[in-house]
Parts: C-alpha cells; structure tokens; sequence
DNA sequence: CCCATTTTTTGGGGCGTTTGCGTTAAAGCT
DNA sequence: AGCTTTAACGCAAACGCCCCAAAAAATGGG
C-alpha cells in the first residue's frame, strides 16, 4: 500500500509537502500539487486514516447507537442523520445494541478507544455508569434522540410525549369514548412513560380514571402487541379504545380484534404511535401520531455536531407531533359512549 | 487521557512490559501484572484502538453495508452477522448505502483508509470499478450476501432464487393459475433477474408465456406494489396471480387490491418474498417464500472472517428456502382454472 | 559458587500521517 | 541594487501502541 513517502519520493518532494498538497491545495504552488497529484494517482494513493486521526485527534465519524434495527421507526431519523453528517463531513456508522447495554457498550467504547469522535444514542439500554460522571453529565460527547433520561445533562431531541399522549385520550374522549386502555413499552422506559402519565392526565382532568387491568406491557413488537390485545379484549368489561405506544404494537392488536370478531373501528378503535409506512398499508388504515422523524435526526446530529466543535449547546429540545386521523377510530358503540359533554 | 506511557511510570515498568501485562497476562510475572492493572483501573485506562491497529495493521472490525436500513429482510441477517462476529471478537458497523454506489463508496473506503478490516455487502449498488481488480476479483475482503454478481469472483452466500421461483410457479400452476403476473425488482438486480428466469422456465415447461404486460418493475417499496399492482389490475386481462419479488411489494398490492375491490384470495392470488414478520400480521396473512435469514448471515460472516485469515473459501455458497403457504392463494376462478392437468 | 539456561524486562524503532518551526527562494518595495 | 515581506518547502517531532532484539534477572545443575 503506497504512503506519503512513496509519494514523496516520486513526486521529488517532502512528505510535509505532499500532506500539504493533498490536504491544503492552495498551500502549494499548482505545479507541485500537480506532481504529487500524478504521483498520488499513479500508485493508487489512499491515506491511512488511523495514521491520521491519530494524529490529528479526531476521526470525523459518529456512532449511532440502534435499540433494535429491526424496529422501522428509526428509518428516517438515520436519513436525517446522515444527511447533516455528510454535509458537515462526517461518516455515520450504525451499531445495533439489540436491546442490550453490553452491546451498547461496545460502540461507546469507540469514542473511548478514539475511533469516533461521539455517540448518537436511540436508545437508553446504554451502560449509563461508565459514560456519566458524577455530575450527571456525559464523559463523552453524547446526545439522544426520541429517548431521554430524566435526571440527566445528556441533552437530547424528542417530542413531547407527554402532550402527544394528551392530544390522543382527548381525541378518543370527544368521540364518546372512555373505557380506554393501553399497551405500553416497557415500564422503565422514558417514553412510555410519559405516555402514560399524558393519558392519565387527561382522564384525570375528565374525571376519569385507567383501571389497572388497561394498562398492559409490550414490548414494541408486532407479537407482543397482539398478545397484549388479546388480554384486553378478554376482559370481562373490554375496552372501547386502545392506545397501542406504537403503530407495530397497533398492528398486533389489529390482528387479534379480527380474529376475535371484534370489529375495528366499529366496535374497538385502535391508535398507534410513530405513523410507519405500514400504518397506511394495513386494513383499516391506522390512526397514529406522527413524529418529524428526519427533522429528529437533524437536530440531534446538529446538536452533536455543536458540542463536538466545542460549544454548549440547549440541553433539550421538544419538537412537534401530529394526531393523525385515519381508519381505526371511530366513536364507540351508543351504549358504551360517555354522555357527558366535554 | 492515560497511555501505557503514565502506566509504565506509575507501575515502575517499561511500556513494552505494561502492552504484554495487559495483551498477554502469562508472559508476565504475578506481582507485575497487578502492578500494571492497578496503575491502569486508578488511571481509568483506555487503549486508543487507533495506535493499536496502526501498529497491528488490522482493526477487527467489518463494515455491513446495506441498501436500504428501512428493508426489513435484513434486520435478522444482521442478528446473523453480529452473532459470529461477536464470538470471534469482531466489531460490526453498520453502513446504510441509500441505494446508493457513491453512498456505499463510503463504507468500502473505511477498508482502504485500514478503518476496517472487511466488507460484508448486502447491496449491489456499490463502487465496482474501484473495488474489482483486472480479473474480477475483489481488491479487498469482501463477501456478498443474498445479492450476488454474475460475472465476478466474489464470494457470496444466497439462496436459489431460480429455483425458489420456480417453486412458486410450480404452486401456482398446480392450483390452476396460468395468468401469472410478477412485480419484480430493478431489471438490473441480480435476485430479480434470477426470480424472472426461474418463473419463464417455469412457464416454459408447461408450454405457458409470461406476456411482457405482466411483467411490471417496483423498487421493493410498499407504495411501489401499491402502483405496480393498479398497472396489473387495469389490464383488460387481468392476472389471476402475482408474485412479487418481496413481502412489502405483495403487502402493497394486497392494498390495491382491496381498493379496486378484487377479492384476495379469491379473484386474486398473491405470493411475496422473504417472510418478514409484517406477513403474519396482515389480512389474509401473506403466502410468501421464506429465506434463511439467521443462517444467511451467520454463513456470510464466517466465510468473510476465513478470507480475512488468509483462507480461499468456497466462492458460492447456496442455501435452502421454503415457500410458505397462507391466506392470499387458492385456486382461480372457474373460468380462469388452467385445464390441463400437470 | 559459577556457568548455562530459561524467564522476565527493557530500549527503541516504526506504523503513516500532520504540523510547528526554520530555511530558502521569490517577489515587492524604496 | 539592497532591503524586507511573503510564499513554498523541508525537517523532524509527535500521536499511542506493539514487538524485535537484546539485556537483565532468576533459576537450576554441577
């Protein structure tokens, strides 16, 4: 493999001067550049880039850090990431935790190894007492998107969950509905957790109240929101409505009222959360909330960029979501409809 | 940050021993290699992964690059490649190419910068001509996995995709289908051009002619089987069955289907490909070919890593797959039903 | 106790690049 | 022409690690 000395010497110059060239054109005059150009070329040149972010100290390349890639929802976020980063020269690399923060660990440990300059994380399985310092803050350049940590300086991009939540159960409730259950995420989960708590806001602020037994735990696959349905819809007194904390959980649940005869949205409505392609290729097309993935993935990717280039930037920034009305909802059947005006 | 340097001063030792305590703890004295280890945890010592592959000349690391992150087939090929990996002490990175040569250029210059040991393709949209030598082999370790070029000499593991689409032809006929219409992929993508080849002979053997009117081009997208299956559906003779080259293609024709108001599987079969988990959970659920996904990327990684050891493997390694028979096929209409008996 | 042998440790070079500093040559000015 | 300013280039020092060859220390046998 050819180096700069290789080059040097064919080119009859220094290797500073051949670094120079490549690096910094107008630095040298054309014809030297020229030469080492030819040079370059003619033995297949290609720099070492461990050489070189050894010793420039920075290797222009970003983790990002995948709970699940199977999980469809994070598509666009990546597009909007990569799309800034190559803009801005920077590589993007995907790592896959697969819901592990052992896994995680691994692709942190990129930046502690200097092979990334920082780490994009999707997701919370990360191995939190190894990044954090005691302040709370990140012995990394770290930043999160879509997930957060509640006490924590990591600064991060999301919606607002909470809000997102609210806008879904008073949607549900101006329909008539009331007996509304969920399927939720995984109950450490940040996310779902505000879900939860907007819902139960709204019902409060109705007088209204979740009982127990419609709050079922998912975790975010099409099986397990299938499984969560079929335990709601066995209930003796079953829900008219369910909140599934994403569109693939929905979809499961989808599955499961056909199956048991339960017609949707006749006699159950169903509404997702994320509004993946899927969501309007299944039958009834899915109502959900739709997040600005791509611009998630901008932002985030912009805000690491920020702190990398030495900056303090907003630790947090909520962006926007839509309730997205489509074929699942509907209001529920007369005898289960809430009289009360609201 | 700490380097074997700070170590060697605080343990009292050179840094070549501080490299053997910490790379091979039995070429080292007991009490030596505790001194090393204490001065590394109170230094909170981390190797720079940069010198140690600049100087090691590897970086155990490969780079998967990927078409498209949002296609779902891959995401248990990946399982499959991270799973090997792992064991044998490789890092993964993941590199979504966006259909995209110049994209995946990227990722396949991590090797030539020494940032990465080996590729692993999962995409045909990469920089050939810069990657092929004279005689069609590859300039560096590369395995291709369920893609494949025709005309090179690199190694790739893939299903029969001739055979599994004579397989489903075969099921077709046998139900009495001889309108038979295919939503394929890009007319240059080597799986495509093998699933059509496998569907002619097919045909061909039972004396039968795909019309070129039946033979319409998608981008494996769902809303792409969605539009392909609206062209199909027009015609004045309409298919009584369609293959498509995926399961989103065949999920989106499902929709079209239901649009246009043409029963499924009734008036109209459909068979897709790869059986991704979304197949199970659509209405009816989707009949389709399923490929060895896990074992496909386990299979490809271990062919990799033997190259990246110096071992000239089996360039072409085939794999099983079955077709898997649900809601969306049954024999045609009457008057639709191929007569002869085969 | 000494010499031979084995085990453990050390010094230092080199991986390939960038870059601060010094040198030289060219250009600009009076 | 003689001076200064500027531009172009070269030298050599890092960056942090691993590993060879060689030295030092430990071991063992006579």
């Amino acid at each position: 493999m050819a180096t700069v000395k290789d080059i040097a010497k064919i080119a009859g110059v220094s290797t500073a001067t051949v670094s120079r060239a490549l690096a910094n054109p107008d630095k040298v005059t054309a014809s030297t550049k020229l030469k080492v150009e030819k040079a370059a070329q003619a033995l297949g040149y290609s720099p070492n880039g461990l050489a070189r972010s050894l010793r420039t100290q920075q290797t222009r390349t970003i983790v990002v850090v995948l709970p699940d890639i199977g999980n469809h929802f994070f598509t666009d976020i990546i597009k909007g990431i990569e799309l800034i980063a190559h803009k801005k020269g920077y590589k993007i690399l995907i790592g896959d935790a697969q819901h592990c923060a052992e896994r995680a660990k691994k692709y942190f440990d990129l930046v502690f190894s200097k092979q990334a300059d920082g780490v994009l994380s999707l997701t919370t399985d990360i191995p939190l007492q190894s990044i954090l310092n005691a302040d709370g803050s990140s012995k990394i350049p770290l930043v999160m998107a879509c997930e957060y940590f509640t006490h924590s300086l990591i600064p991060s991009v999301h919606i607002d969950n909470e809000y997102s939540a609210r806008l879904v159960v008073e949607n549900l409730l101006k329909m008539g509905h009331y007996k509304i259950a969920c399927i939720s995420g995984n109950e450490k989960n940040s996310i779902s957790i505000s879900r939860l708590q907007g819902m139960q806001q709204s019902l409060a602020k109705n007088r209204l109240k979740m009982p127990e037994q419609y709050i079922v735990q998912g975790d975010y696959s099409l099986q397990s929101g299938y499984e969560a349905a079929q335990q709601l819809l066995s209930l003796s007194d079953r829900p008219s409505a369910i909140f599934c904390h994403n569109d693939e959980m929905a979809i499961g649940a989808l599955k499961c009222a056909r199956e048991m005869n339960i017609k949707v949205p006749e006699q159950l409505s169903l509404i997702g959360f994320d509004n993946i392609a899927f969501s309007e290729f299944c039958q009834p097309q899915l109502t959900t909330v739709n997040q600005p993935r791509q611009l998630i993935g901008e932002t985030a990717i912009k805000l690491l960029l920020n702190i990398l280039s030495g900056k303090k930037p907003n630790p947090e920034i909520t962006l926007p979501a839509q309730l997205i009305s489509r074929g699942t909802t509907m209001a529920p059947p007369l005898d289960q409809r809430l009289l009360i005006d609201i």
